[in-house]
DNA sequence: AGAGGTGGTG
DNA sequence: CATGCACCACCTCT
């Protein structure tokens, strides 16, 4: 393909003074459309020093030294990175945002986002989203260097800039616009294009959550992670004393201390232990099986692993994490890195610190900074109030439309009991049967699954057979459910791809009628294809909520800001004197979001003020 | 370094 | 036929 430049030898005029800057914006200002790309010396926008900003048209990079330009004294940088008229084209545009927002004091306004758009196009078909690899798949192999990209970690305040450096810096924004060019048309025969849009006005919202970061109380943090870690060895030392007999050689250390007589992290050793020594006959050593194990040994090291998660998972490890400029943790909150359009999260993760309970409560670490408030809303049962709308069956709108107690409603269908609002204290355990099936059957559970669940949820052992004739019973209760999960299943199946109402797209690998695994897979196809319309909804609904979430605080002139999102939930931080009437602001916005895609059934925000993250 | 097992969340 | 969706972090083992 012709390529508007050569990768050898890219256009660029490298920008130190001010009045060459002017110039340059000058330029820039007649483009519609212009790249932009940023170099910095590390990847926290806090630590790190801005060396380059590149702007581009198509023909030509104006690469400003930002340790030499200052744009404060550049009315029209601001102006033109801030003119909603002209797309701004960046690959990855919240990292450049963050530095651009911190170190220029802009916000860019109009985004195409080259890596979000390759996210929506290729959703689900694991391919890999850096620059590098849609230069690769799009253009041409190997035409991207990359390699000069670690060279700015070394560069500081008076380091000179090489010329292969800012041949590299002005590639990678010139490269954007074949890019942008083709994804144009893929989103346009695809009908990607209001999803694309969406991605790109949460961008944005993204960013200035991972700038803000959360506030962690390390005192009361580290507090729990001791008091787990006594837990943790004391239960460690048990198990070991629990199985000395079992082992011929006693090991002692030089000061006659019990040595240990195996590795209790070591799921081989574990499995030589309960298997042969034990004959407990065992296939695998994860909970769902050992819960099923009645025995002391067994039973110390479920307890002992218990305490081991929490303590390496959000131990010191989490703490490291605070940032040292502001103090705060900041997390990643990854856009496009699941095949049904939800978040994820690293570094760390802040959507899997565990629910507060009496035993510890990590997350009223969460706190707001001094003078503000934590206001949080999520929405209330909201992938069954999806199920229910996008199936269109009476029984479960009707039981969501008269806020009837669902799993209860579904437990008096499904085992013939009257409804009534005191059917949770009547008949709690056909309550706690009916939710771990309504659950499970959106995600295409199967009766062997569901004797597991029903075993971790009520502790009561059923067979395949009666847990077949109750999946059978749910489907009768709702037999629209059943024929929508099935279609959704069959369309994928057939097509290789499925998708949501708002026209987020999921596609598959559709195996080949000769692979060996051809049913296995096709079956995991139809269970991903049942989950995704509702899960991508749910994501969808979040998506615009944060973006409406954000221009409300905008709008009503709130001191705040959002600080997490966590798949159906939305936390800010709010001013003492703004969050009681900033919490039902949220929780509308919401509403709002979610009855874009639910049209018969109503959509349920609960909001939350308070000092600590949940309630 | 990467795979596999395990387990925390929605 | 195989048998629950979506993630990320930590651990061991190769």
């Amino acid at each position: 393909m012709d390529l508007p430049f050569d990768p050898k030898n890219p256009a660029f005029e490298y920008i130190t003074s001010m009045e060459t800057a002017q110039k340059a914006l000058e330029d820039l200002s007649a483009a519609k459309i212009i790249a932009v790309d940023v170099e910095a010396n590390s990847l926290d926008p806090y630590t790190g020093v801005l060396l380059l900003v590149q702007l581009s048209t198509e023909a030509k990079s104006y690469i400003f030294d930002a340790r030499s330009i200052l744009f404060k004294d550049l009315p029209l940088y601001k102006k033109i990175m801030e003119d909603s008229n002209i797309i701004k084209l960046l690959h990855n545009a919240s990292f450049d945002y963050k530095y651009l927002k911190l170190h220029t004091h802009v916000e860019l306004k109009n985004i195409f986002d080259t890596m979000l758009a390759e996210g929506v196009l290729k959703a689900g078909l694991g391919m890999g989203y850096r620059l590098k690899d849609l230069v690769d798949r799009r253009i041409q192999k190997d035409l991207l260097n990359k390699d000069l990209q670690k060279s700015f970690i070394d560069v500081t305040k008076n380091t000179k800039i090489t010329d292969e450096q800012l041949k590299y810096a002005a590639s990678d924004t010139l490269i954007l616009f074949p890019l942008f060019r083709q994804q144009i048309e893929d989103l346009k025969k695809e009908n990607l294009q209001k999803i694309a849009k969406l991605e790109f006005a949460v961008s944005p919202v993204v960013a200035g959550m991972e700038l803000k970061g959360v506030f962690i109380d390390v005192k009361k943090w580290r507090k729990i992670i001791a008091d787990l870690g006594e837990k943790r060895d004391r239960l460690a030392i048990e198990f070991q004393e629990a199985i000395r007999h079992l082992y011929s050689f006693s090991q002692m250390d030089m000061f006659g201390g019990m040595g240990d007589m195996i590795n209790i992290n070591s799921q081989v050793q574990l499995m030589e232990l309960f298997n042969n020594k034990l004959g407990l006959n065992i296939p695998s050593t994860n909970d769902a099986i050992l819960n099923r194990v009645n025995n002391p040994i067994v039973k110390l090291l479920r307890d002992y692993r218990g305490y081991a998660k929490l303590v390496s998972t959000y131990g010191e490890n989490l703490l490291q994490k605070i940032n040292p400029v502001t103090g705060r943790l900041h997390p990643s909150f990854l856009q496009i890195a699941t095949a049904t359009g939800r978040f994820a999260c690293n570094d760390p993760n802040v959507q899997n610190i565990p629910r507060n309970s009496k035993e510890f409560a990590f997350r009223e670490c969460f706190n707001p900074a001094p003078g503000y408030k934590i206001v949080d809303a999520d929405f209330s049962n909201f992938e069954m109030r999806i199920l229910a709308d996008f199936s269109g069956d009476e029984k479960m709108i009707n039981a969501l439309k008269n806020e009837l107690d669902i799993h209860s409603y579904t437990a008096s269908l499904m085992f013939d009991k009257p409804y009534s609002n005191d059917f949770k204290k009547k008949f709690p355990e056909l309550r706690q049967m009916a939710k771990p099936i309504g659950f499970g059957l959106m995600y295409g559970m199967g009766a062997p699954g569901l004797v597991g669940r029903i075993y971790a949820e009520t502790g009561k052992e059923i067979t395949v057979e009666e847990s077949d004739q109750l999946i059978n019973k749910f489907f009768q209760s709702y037999p629209r459910v059943k024929s929508f999960l099935d279609k959704m299943a069959k369309n994928a199946q057939k097509n290789g791809w499925s998708s949501t109402p708002a026209g987020r797209k999921r596609w598959y690998h559709l195996p080949d009628k000769d692979d060996i695994d051809y049913r296995r897979k096709l079956s995991s196809i139809g269970r991903e294809a049942k989950n995704h319309p509702i899960q991508g909804t749910n994501a969808d609904a979040i998506k615009y909520a944060l973006v409406f979430a954000h221009e409300r605080m905008v709008k009503d002139k709130i001191d705040g800001a959002i600080i997490l999102t966590v798949h159906d939930e939305i936390a800010c931080e709010v001013r003492e004197d703004q969050a009681q009437d900033f919490a039902p602001a949220l929780a509308s916005e919401m509403v709002r979001a979610g009855e874009l895609f639910l049209k018969k059934v109503p959509v349920v925000s609960q909001p939350f003020v308070g000092d600590v993250w949940e309630h």
